[in-house]
DNA sequence: AGGTTTACGAGCATATTCGAGCAATTTTTC
DNA sequence: GAAAAATTGCTCGAATATGCTCGTAAACCT
């Protein structure tokens, strides 16, 4: 039996009935309580279930988890970079969030934050307002209260799920942003940020326009390449955030343009 | 065995599994687990699958689907009702959905379709065109190629996953749609068609408005009730499809409304 | 309230899997 | 037809996952 499955299968469990015991799901699963224990955990790291002595609830009551879920590998330094990145949100922001693997982990580390998960007391006012142009993003946050989700139109991209396009700019000329959180294809420090897809690019770049802080996350892989369509110059970039794999080199270069460099 | 045919051999495999191992797929395809490993890299890096230690986990059509996930699943009559409608579509057809259980099966059996499936054999233009208020259904079509998916922008509602607003209004303004399928809160010979909040029905309406035909799809529980905001009066609604719930009296009376009435 | 039971978390051992490098083979290119 | 490039399989150190043990903390039961 694989690990997702496991974690899937236990999901499943969780919706069916809403609370679940370690020594059951063992037993059901035909794995060590220690193992339903660390699944557990990981589970509730991710905001799905919640942690009870001797077993696990659903989290929230009736919140629609999400089923199949799937745990994929080389996450830890994007996790790191995202935890690192939500920590720079303050209650009642209003930050804009472009698609992509590392700022969809950025989105489940803000819900994450005690400060806007479910559950908190409800001020009329949102803890938090999101504006995106991913729709995975959007689907993820949704379900959260506390949040006021602002999604662009536009045309969805299938491999990003980002949505481009006139409509998506037409929206954006509208808001007014106070961080945003840009995911990068590449990132040099001659040519700046840049995005495979032009169109991507561009609406990447308008965010960027109406926001008062540029916050870029990117894992150290992407550094030192360009791809095709420039998002930004480095000197426009307020903080970046990466992993340990970059070069102490790269990040004084940086650092002399004005970035801060938060490395995790 | 060529590279390529093996990457889609495994592709086809994530599909129809959610879930592959190593091993298993080395002995499938007749290769060293070293090379599925390499595969499974070059799939993950496109972003087409999740690595997981072992094995990898597809990508595509199991995306946390987070909606309420019962009643989407179970629901036989749901089903049949979704099935019905996607059989209006012909290819190249511009369709408009807005959200809900019933039209997220809608989306769901259109996929399921073999004119919209993801064969690839891509024409320059897209099989189908679907304008959503919704992210859940936006975020389900979203993998497959062959269908262009637009979405409207706005501000997401937690339970339902419509985004409403001035935004989506002016996206709608800009796109003409062939055939909207709306599901509603409730329906009434008299009242028509309605929802339980006013922001919903305002922008389901404009969808409306935009369609030169309206199909509604909603199951029989729904009928001879009445939501707060009306959507449509009955006499603009073209087809509806129900299930076989619904009185014999009522249908006789739609239909000399001018209703198409289609029961599965 | 105090003792008992149960579960937890941390640390360690083990089996599996991963990733990188290298050699052999096939395919492409000139 | 030869050189170059790509692909594949193998090996080995490193990383990951799982199960077990044990001291500690929490819940439960008189």
């Amino acid at each position: 039996m694989n690990k997702q499955d496991r974690l899937s299968r236990i999901l499943e469990l969780a919706i069916e009935r809403s609370s679940l015991e370690v020594e059951e799901v063992a037993l059901l699963l035909d794995v060590s309580p220690a193992t339903v224990r660390r699944d557990f955990d990981a589970l509730a790291k991710r905001q799905l279930l919640s942690r009870t002595h001797g077993g696990a609830v659903a989290s929230g009551g009736s919140i629609a988890l999400p089923l199949n879920y799937k745990v994929a590998k080389g996450d830890a330094a994007k996790e790191r970079i995202a935890i690192a990145a939500a920590e720079l949100v303050p209650r009642h922001a209003i930050i804009g969030i472009n698609g992509g693997t590392t700022t969809t982990a950025v989105a489940r580390a803000l819900v994450a934050r005690p400060e806007f998960a479910p559950g908190e007391q409800s001020d009329s006012q949102p803890a938090l307002t999101v504006v995106t142009n991913a729709v995975n993003i959007a689907a993820e946050l949704t379900v959260r209260h506390q949040i006021k989700i602002v999604v662009t139109g536009g045309v969805a991209r299938p491999q990003s799920y980002e949505l481009t396009g006139p409509f998506a700019e037409e929206v954006l000329k509208e808001v007014n942003i106070d961080i945003a959180f840009i995911g990068v294809d590449a990132i040099d420090v001659l040519t700046g940020a840049s995005a495979d897809h032009e169109d991507e690019a561009r609406v990447n770049r308008q965010v960027v326009a109406r926001a008062r802080k540029l916050v870029v996350v990117t894992d150290s892989s992407k550094f030192s390449k360009r791809a095709f369509a420039t998002i930004s110059p480095i000197s426009e970039i307020d903080t970046l955030i990466t992993d340990d794999g970059v070069s102490p080199a790269t990040v004084k270069e940086l650092e002399a343009l004005g970035v801060e460099v938060i490395v995790v």
